[in-house]
DNA sequence: CATGAATGAGCTTTCATTCAT
DNA sequence: AATGAATGAAAGCTCATTCAT
């Protein structure tokens, strides 16, 4: 049941400068510093100015490549959405052995992805409500992708008869819910457990929501 | 294994007012304004003169219940973490028939709780991280109640042959984080499950990854 | 032949203060700042800051009495406009001869009048493109005000056999053009005539124009 | 008594290419965007970057043509100047009847002129206050041949019998300043009467004010 | 001859906050 | 207790202009 078929466009910033590479590496740039600042007091009380000077581009230089202080949030955006779609993509891995590896396998990817972002996985997962509606769409069909993903994932452990659940969707869905548990409520343990102990408490959790069998995990 | 024993102190704000039973009614008639706006635009883009108009008090007024801009955020979350810490505490009800059904009743309460206060608790979870230092640890503290509470339950339950987890205070951490999935994520599915389908669902997610047998659920 | 009937609205400047002496007298700050300075470098050379520092009033307090720097053009237009009315506006005076005296009066208060202001009024003649389609429709009803007058008076001169034109509207509106002339074209000759000389000259044309008769000059 | 004797240089503009002709037509692509630019939206609010685009000229380019912004606007008085003298000089054209004729031709090809160039004549008659000083002068001194041109006329006209005027010169000042009253006061009748109307409206009032017998119109 | 990269200065506007009454 | 007047600082953005090739 792959909910959902639209076609997840990408939004075009635009630009003066017509030369892709250089935008290419000026966005990298702002981004870079996005990152960082982002990161440290959050969009709103980051100002133009501050990037300017972290990413080392002149004030006004900067509106040659972007064309409102928005269209960073949405760089921001663009650039750790493909970090974590990168994470979860492993499409060019080995075969595994059952769907309850590759669930495995498809947790600790994530979490080590997202654990190697922190700071900006947090701010992503903050910030996104002052995207424009435009880029909120965007960015949501991203995470959307991500679900059917994982659904499909389900889907295939329960006709394998590893997976036992009631409805794909919704659980693909609260599993992807829980990619950034780790950022987002590792204040509360992160004292008390390894990454590695969250990881395998987390899984197994997860397994067992999915009624995974003792002898399977 | 109820960890964390800190004292959980609520932060003065700092009033020129002395007269508590006033400073009390106005920081409510501030925190009406502040919820309502906070959830329209978020905290940034909400200027003092919004609050002052939507709240009806003047300008130069407020500040003599406050003392910076930041205090309302923080009254904020006092007024919202106090909704959501009523909603969980069911220590007046009647007493369960079994851990299950009083894990279940207790999800059923704080998805409720948080579905009505659906605005206030994106804006909640989005926000925070704009509190000050001092404000957070107290906020954070907060939450950590909540999930010591859940913690109690689930030991209950591992305690009376219900549940079945490896570490209860991951699981209850866990559990916690889940509560404002629906108000987080709703947008990916809020127009395929009604409320009442959303919350059996996630429930029985939960129950599974307890591992709940079948017929205790 | 009067035409246009047009009720001449006035637009309301949006104040965030209420009390209308105070915004008034503000207001007149700003108008007396914004006369000298858009005498001297035209509306667009002139910013805020400049008016702040001529007008006394703190930048951004000046924002509490207008909304938008376009304001402040259409505050110096309402204020020139209603100083220009004041000169053509004679209705208080004492009867006269015929209306070939009146006619000269006319243009002698005028002329007086206008070269009182002689900065202001270049600036109003040249900056008045600029004003906002709402601003620029109630400025140009007010010169239509002024075009009307002299129409009135003209079409009474006819009757009573002073003047002799084919179309006293446009008679009229050729007269209303005449009025800024010193201003406008005084550099051409103003080392050359006094200013009695130039009112006399320009008198003189403008009843040659009417076709009035030597013996009634 | 045509005064005024001083020599009507022109300003050269400092290029850096020496080209004569290059910069001829460099010159000409630039006063071309200019003129639809300026009428558009006057000349503070063209940007060189807008003049760079409808030109096609690279924007750091025109700096090898221009030494700043002021000389375009300069570069645009100068053409339409020319125009504009091109329109009343006659010199070329047959022997007129009388000077009657002579002026009511006059009058027609100036209006039509105007008329055909209306945009760019409103620019010019509203923007040229933002000339340089050295840019204005010689601007000025232009519009003072033009006046000469009148002047001759009418004294030609007095001479033959034809005109009867006090003044000569403020006579041909008036005249010339009726020049842009098309353009400048259409706004008021320019729906009430055709073009036609108009030339002959206006050339019978200046035609009076010259106290010219009505047999000889 | 022609271009893209780069900059400094400045503009309008908004805001949190304080002062005086 | 309550208000209106007033301010300094900064934000986002644009522009004329120059540099380097």
């Amino acid at each position: 049941m792959v909910r959902k078929g639209k076609s997840y466009d990408t939004k075009k910033i635009i630009t003066q400068v017509k030369n892709t590479d250089l935008v290419e590496q000026k966005h990298h740039q702002i981004v870079q510093a996005a990152c960082k600042l982002f990161s440290e007091k959050g969009y709103h009380k980051t100002s133009l100015r501050d990037i300017s000077r972290e990413s080392g581009i002149n004030l006004s230089y900067i509106y040659k490549y972007i064309s409102k202080k928005d269209d960073i949030l949405y760089l921001f955006y663009q650039y750790i959405s493909k970090k974590l779609t990168s994470f979860s993509d492993k499409s060019d891995d080995p075969e595994f052995e059952n769907p309850v590896e590759e669930l495995k396998s498809f947790i600790r990817g994530v979490f080590e992805g997202i654990r190697s972002i922190k700071g900006e996985a947090l701010t992503m997962y903050t910030e996104c409500r002052h995207l424009e509606k435009d880029s909120l769409r965007i960015v949501l069909a991203e995470e959307s992708k991500t679900v059917q993903l994982i659904e499909v994932l389900i889907r295939r452990g329960i006709d394998q008869g590893y997976f036992h659940v009631q409805d794909s969707f919704m659980a693909a869905n609260i599993i992807s819910y829980m990619i950034p548990f780790y950022p987002l409520r590792g204040w509360n343990f992160r004292d008390q457990y390894s990454f590695e102990q969250i990881v395998e408490l987390t899984t197994d959790f997860i397994l067992n929501s999915l009624n995974v069998k003792e002898e399977h995990k």
